[in-house]
DNA sequence: GTCTATATTCCGATAGAC
DNA sequence: GTCTATCGGAATATAGAC
């Protein structure tokens, strides 16, 4: 019974990051999350007193939801690398469209590009971790980051994301000669 | 004596690209092209008749630019993956300031989106044919990719960009194997 | 060709009724 | 708590002088 309350400030922030998302940062204005909410600007801007307001409990929101899944990460049976590579798990989940819906507010909010930079630090931390290898730690982190990026730009989830995976998971059975 | 004409035009577009590379898409306001460009609103909307027709030709120049770099690549003496991989040669180019400035306008711009999927794909098609094996080369293109995406967020060139293309370098004389 | 002035639309924010 | 009404600012675009 802890969570009855507050109903309409999660469908105000749920409607601004689904606004986000699919306007790729544009069109998510007061009067459209307001809308989609099912309130109207007032309403909106009596729970969120400003749009900056309602930007930084959205950065909150996903700094709280990547400490669970570093947490998750950290301690995940098959590895941190394992945890961390497939897309397929990861795309749309609810970190996901808080790290994509957030990053459309980085450009202009600070507080949002130190916590992006943050979170991929930390996920470097815990691969270079789990490999032991740090150029492989770093190879998976780029092919993550490059599978990101690909989707980040092209709007559609790669198709050959068990290929890269299976590539990663050879390299580490097997590097190659350092020489 | 061909490109005396059209100063006002470069000098407009050219102020447009800046502005949306130092703005990370915000602030380029046809006002504020017009201010760097030393002209009026008015006078850009002479040379432009709309925003639309600013970003359209923003979009045409990275076009010509991209076929320029592809002919490049494709007869490049080291090979196109040579050619690709030394990040250092590419950030702040011509190509490289007109792709991020396109990709800003990529959210509300369709042709800019196929565009940049368009110089991906044949990037992809370049380096496949010359490593041989795909999936290398799509490991490749991956990896570019994240490190670019890793120059976007953190602002500055990777020091290790050296040791990832070694590291390609042996993969290709020596691939994993394929069980 | 380039300028000024203005029309129009949209957004964030405030004031105040209920 | 949620609404309506409205202000002020910014942006695109048009009209017309020079």
């Amino acid at each position: 019974m802890a969570q009855h309350k507050d109903n309409a400030r999660e469908a105000i922030l749920t409607a601004f990051q689904n606004l986000l998302i699919e306007s790729r940062g544009t069109s998510a204005s007061l009067d459209e999350v307001a809308r989609r909410a099912g309130v109207t600007k007032g309403g909106l801007l009596y729970h969120f007193g400003s749009r900056r307001a309602l930007e930084d409990a959205l950065v909150d929101h996903l700094e709280a939801v990547a400490a669970e899944d570093f947490e998750r990460m950290r301690t995940a049976p098959g590895g941190a690398l394992a945890y961390y590579l497939p897309l397929r798990d990861y795309i749309d989940s609810p970190l996901d469209r808080a790290t994509v819906s957030v990053g459309f507010l980085a450009h202009d909010h600070e507080r949002a590009r130190t916590l992006l930079a943050m979170m991929r630090s930390r996920y470097q931390e815990l691969i270079a971790a789990d490999v032991g290898d740090p150029l492989l730690a770093r190879v998976a982190l780029l092919l993550g980051d490059g599978l990101y990026y690909e989707t980040l730009t092209t709007g559609a989830v790669p198709g050959d994301e068990v290929d890269i995976i299976d590539f990663v998971n050879r390299l580490r059975a097997a590097p190659p000669d350092a020489g």
